[in-house]
RNA sequence: GCUCCCAUAGUGUAGACCGGCCAAUCAUUCCGGCCUUUCGAGCCGGUGACACGGGUUCGAAUCCCGUUGGGAGCACCA
């Protein structure tokens, strides 16, 4: 089996159905996984996406055995093109391309295509020799002018492009188009499956006859339904426009459907290939859906994401205490065996200075009670001027009054960001500490806020991967 | 316009090939309740779908036809 993506960027959610599905078939039944790289029109090629696309895979956790480039393969395209001209098959077109289109539309042949296999041979000659230039002459594989559907009628396999391609420069000026170098590459590659999307379908019949004129068997095709995928950023020239103009910070901006910008927000792998299988490939169309990729993300990320306070908003409370208290705070709730992290916080001048979040208090009324969460508690007497008086440490009365049980961080708390893949920026206060425990890379979850993945540049950042 | 593909709850999916075991599965969302030192965590419960119309049949989500709706293609893109 192939995932054939074409090197005009890097991947993204788009392409993982294909990728995945292709493997996933390869490792149930021992199948082969090509990768094939389809740099045949030379305008749409990002050189970097030949590094891209297989670290992508990597990632994804597709194994890839072998990997091909088309523009490796131009001498095999061109051996092909000379048998099917010589069958009678393929004829070289000099007629206008908009006559030629109405022609067909008509089921009516041009001239050229009855000229007979010699006459299309010295005219390949020439279109390869430079005689012919760019859009003078096309070649072109007959299929049936009088076939019912339109789109099937003959379609263009070889056409002449004059600038440079980014790996073979102007070594070549004869380009296969899709459906040529598809249908050759496939074959000689020993795809006995091709899984793909359905609007390859009229792509498929092309091909077909291409299988048919060679004698060659023709493989199990399958075609899953389209995908529409809301609420994502995925044209990679789009894309690409907006790094340079400095709107995105990268391929790996976290407001972008890529997959390197899902790797940077902390999703797993797995949640991508449990989606796609549990989709399939039948071919209704259906809409991607973020909820459910989450949620299966989720449960495979939540047990490893260690908890910590953050303080959106921070507020200053203060309250008399003369003594120090203590926290002992799980990492985990319902994984004891992560252990716990201990904050001492120590009054200055009789006074225990603390941040809690804005919102949770602006909300309570004068007198209120509050629990600093695995703290302590505090009744608030000003709350405009932050003021409190220390409660006791008793949880079950905050639970009598029906307290607000609200997060904290010290007063020497790192400010960190966080990115959310709306494109906002919280800012706020984290636990003391966490910039210390915290190995880079690591998914945490936010208490309240959400999973997020943490990095350090210029201080502590961290990408939201969901809430 | 022509051709092709498709149609089960908000989303995705099982059941369809081989009609009865389907007063239709599971997951997710949403809404309740329980639990919990505030976790979008766990447990329990609930709302919610066979697009429509004919036909075949004792019996249709399942087979046939039509309608409607959605999508794709008719490129010198992939």
């Amino acid at each position: 089996m192939r995932f054939a993506p074409g090197p005009s960027g890097p991947l993204h959610i788009g392409h993982t159905r294909a990728a995945i599905l292709n493997d996933e078939y390869c490792k149930r039944y021992g199948g082969k996984f090509i990768l094939r790289l389809e740099d045949t029109n030379p305008e749409k090629i990002d050189p970097e996406a030949y590094e891209m696309i297989p670290q992508d895979l990597n990632w994804l956790g597709v194994d890839i055995d072998e990997m091909t480039v088309q523009s490796d393969r131009f001498e095999i395209y061109y051996r092909v093109t000379v048998e099917l001209i010589k069958a009678g098959v393929a004829y070289v077109c000099t007629t206008d391309p908009e006559i030629w289109r109405e022609m067909k539309l008509a089921g009516k042949p041009v001239e050229d295509r009855d000229l007979g296999p010699q006459e299309h041979l010295e005219r390949w000659g020439r279109m390869l020799d430079g005689t012919y230039s760019e859009g003078e002459a096309s070649l072109v594989i007959k299929t049936d002018l009088d076939h019912r559907n339109p789109a099937v009628r003959d379609f263009i396999g070889m056409r002449i492009r004059d600038g440079p391609h980014p790996r073979t420069g102007d070594r070549y000026r004869v380009y296969p188009l899709y459906n040529l170098s598809v249908a050759i590459d496939d074959h000689l590659m020993g795809c006995t499956h091709i899984l793909r999307g359905k609007d390859h379908l009229n792509n498929t019949i092309r091909q077909e006859y291409i299988y048919r004129y060679l004698g060659w068997d023709i493989p199990v095709f399958m075609h899953y339904g389209l995908v529409s995928i809301p609420e994502s950023i995925l044209k990679t020239s789009l894309i690409r426009q907006e790094i340079q103009k400095g709107n995105y910070t990268g391929w790996s901006d976290v407001r972008l459907g890529t997959l390197q910008a899902l790797a940077a927000r902390g999703f797993d792998p797995r949640a991508l290939r449990e989606y796609w299988t549990e989709v399939g490939i039948k071919s209704v169309d259906i809409s991607f859906s973020w909820e459910n990729l989450i949620s299966k993300n989720r449960s495979l990320i939540d047990g490893g994401a260690r908890r910590f306070f953050f303080v959106p908003s921070p507020m200053l409370i203060t309250f008399k205490h003369e003594s120090v208290l203590n926290a002992a705070i799980p990492y985990h709730p319902q994984r004891p065996e992560l252990g716990m992290r201990a904050h001492r916080v120590l009054p200055e001048d009789g006074s225990v200075r603390l941040y809690v979040p804005e919102k949770d208090i602006m909300g309570s009324g004068d007198g209120s009670l509050i629990r600093l969460k695995d703290l302590c508690n505090v009744r608030l007497v000003d709350i405009c001027r932050g003021v409190g008086e220390f409660a006791g440490n008793d949880i079950s009365s905050v639970k009598e009054e029906r307290g607000k049980i609200v997060q904290w961080v010290g007063t020497r708390s790192p400010p960190m960001e966080i990115y959310t893949p709306e494109g906002e920026t919280l800012i706020g206060l984290a636990e003391e500490g966490i910039e210390k425990e915290v190995t880079p890379g690591e998914i945490v979850q936010l208490e309240r806020i959400g999973y997020c993945r943490v990095f350090f540049n210029n201080g502590l950042k961290a990408n939201m991967t969901h809430e």
